[in-house]
DNA sequence: GATGAATGAGGATTCATTCAT
DNA sequence: AATGAATGAATCCTCATTCAT
């Protein structure tokens, strides 16, 4: 038998472990420089190899574009799922309190997707992969479904809802996104080691807030 | 006066007018695809010239980069500054729904500035103008200042304040730059006609609510 | 009469003291960086002007090249007739030690001159003016000639004189080219400022010993 | 031996022989028009490849450069130091007729190599690597300490000997220097096929009459 | 005569990609 | 699976030159 046929596990491994970790490294970058800025040398350095070795795992720039993608959004596809079937089931809308928490647990994990996502999003969103593409219509409309059932419906005119979520994705994304450059400002307290966490508390509050029914005799703000 | 040191009136004119095609040009490109993507011959050819007049306008790729910040960016600084004077005169907090009003009626006369900003402000801000980045985070301090005399200081922890800020901004900006993708999902009521003027509806009304003291029975939310 | 038609002569001594300007401009940098090497811009800032003004003095950087050249060698080749003229009149070869001495009060002179010729050398030659090249070859032939008649004569062997001729232009051309490098290196005592003096001396020496008859007795041309 | 640091053996050797080629056309080319005259696009033309892989031996114009200036004056730095130590084991100076022959034989060897040397100082020789000029100046200072020594001593003043020594050195560059233009001109008994070593047979006479000892009855040496 | 603006040609260099090894 | 070498396409930028002013 020819050495050259055969493809030993280990060996499959290994491969895959390079794959991993030339994804890696295309995520660090691409999240921070955008795919344009992004240049494939940087990424096979990061990742111990030389360019052209690159073409052994990814197809193309763009395939490897897509598969940081791919990786990087298939959990958080994951836990909206999850949470819309466990409203579901109980028949109401999820609690925001708890989305916010799940959701930022899922981005602190993996610091880099919101920056990654926010790069495709400034650029047309063109390379979001069709299936995600898809995806994120109806999820959105889902999103908007069941906040209508929720007591935001009586805080916020009907029209407004979409705005709302919009909002809460800009301001949980946005966290993630200002962090370099606030640190390069010098403003520690807000990027420092436990800043995410406070942030993440701030956005339940800041959900509660939102997503709560108004009070009743609620002195008039401003817009009666 | 000498005939060697003179350049007539109309030339200079016409160079004016010529650089400011070129930034209106370089203006959009860099919005929609950042630095890096964004590509000379392109901003030429979007001006009505051959590349290499660029330089007869701007020294460098990254001069002209420069250049549309600081034009972009302008107006703003001088927006907030304005704000924050009449505060100050008025011995008082700005009103935020007007801050908002105003901030976003200059978005709206220059929809391109926000995405140009974020794309920067992504890339770790590098480009930001030094003027820009000793102005930002004084400016960012007195905004803080300012909320912590307002209503805003009862309804939030102090450590919250700043935060709030930033989400307040995170949403601003957000509108504008998801705005291209929404309309490319067919998702016309968040994009179309007057989207914008909806959204800033909203806007004042969440600040409103965010910057207003807590409406005393309905303490309920969770987090008390 | 209109004013375009008429050129005052103030005005066409402007004008040609601007040409002497470029010329002199072009000169020095033309001797530093060869043709190459040298931007019509750098030209244009040394002469206090902008680029397109040189067109209004010269046709193309190739003529004013070609003027650089002329201004600089027309002395050369004056001096050269003249000295071969007076020696023709008294029947005899020039002494070598006043041609030396004159060429190297011209070179002193002129002192960017031997780097000009000798930059064009290099290059092949392909700028000297016709007018020169011509010039070039029948001078040469006849200053062998003159040689030939000199006690230099007895010295050498006849194929010889030519490189003997051709060795001196290279000891006197080769003093100004290295000049720069050696002040570069920090050898004052032969790049400072009496170091001319000092060569022209040598020169006058080297001359006096290789174009004299040899002495009878020394023969031994290897010291023992 | 671990697969991923491995590169074959055949891939480096192919590497360097076309490394060499690269040197070769470069070699030609910045001595035939010195360095801003030389275009890359020829050298790699002359090498029989197309621009872009001369970036894969060299990092730059600039570094090809270098590397042929290097390559270049090794030979020379290695045979001066091999002459100097032979003089210093044999506790006199070096004879002047076999440093010239040596030399001579070493530059028709390598015919580029003086008018390659030649442009670079004349553009004041910024890129002569520090290695070389840090080289260049104690080199010079033991050559003239050994011609201190010397039977020339007894026929220049000692301020002329470093001339003497710098005199032989522009004559020996120059013959290569002028060939070009010599043949271009139709001299062909100075640059035909065996002009060269006629020159050298010249430079070795000449070197023995330089630095030979005066003749003692010397007749003044202005000759009547 | 002097200049700002414009440009064609071309410069060095980078980049994604291919292929033989 | 990894790499050195090669390259087409494209990048930013420079330069000599022209022309209207």
């Amino acid at each position: 038998m020819s050495s050259a046929a055969w493809s030993s596990a280990p060996a499959r491994r290994k491969g895959a472990q390079t794959a991993e970790r030339i994804l890696d490294a295309a995520e660090a970058l691409f999240a921070e420089r955008g795919y344009a800025g992004t240049h494939l040398r940087d990424v096979a350095g990061r990742a111990g190899l030389r360019t052209p070795s690159l073409y052994n795992h990814f197809e193309s720039k763009e395939a490897l574009y897509a598969a940081v993608l791919a990786r990087g959004i298939g959990p958080v596809l994951e836990l909206l799922s999850e949470l819309a079937e466990a409203a579901a089931q109980a028949e109401g809308a999820p609690d925001p309190e708890e989305v916010v928490t799940r959701v930022m647990e899922l981005l602190v994990a993996r610091p880099l997707l919101a920056r990654l996502v926010q790069h495709e999003t400034l650029s047309g969103g063109r390379h979001l992969s069709p299936m995600l593409r898809e995806w994120l219509a109806p999820t959105f409309a889902r999103a908007i479904r069941m906040v209508e059932l929720s007591p935001a419906a009586r805080r916020w005119k009907r029209e407004q809802l979409p705005l709302l979520v919009l909002a809460m994705v800009h301001v949980v994304v946005g966290s993630f996104t200002v962090a370099p450059l606030l640190a390069d400002l010098g403003l520690e307290e807000l990027s420092g080691g436990d800043a995410l966490a406070r942030q993440t508390r701030f956005l339940r509050d800041l959900a509660a807030t939102l997503f709560s029914a108004p009070s009743p005799p609620a002195r008039s703000p401003r817009w009666t």
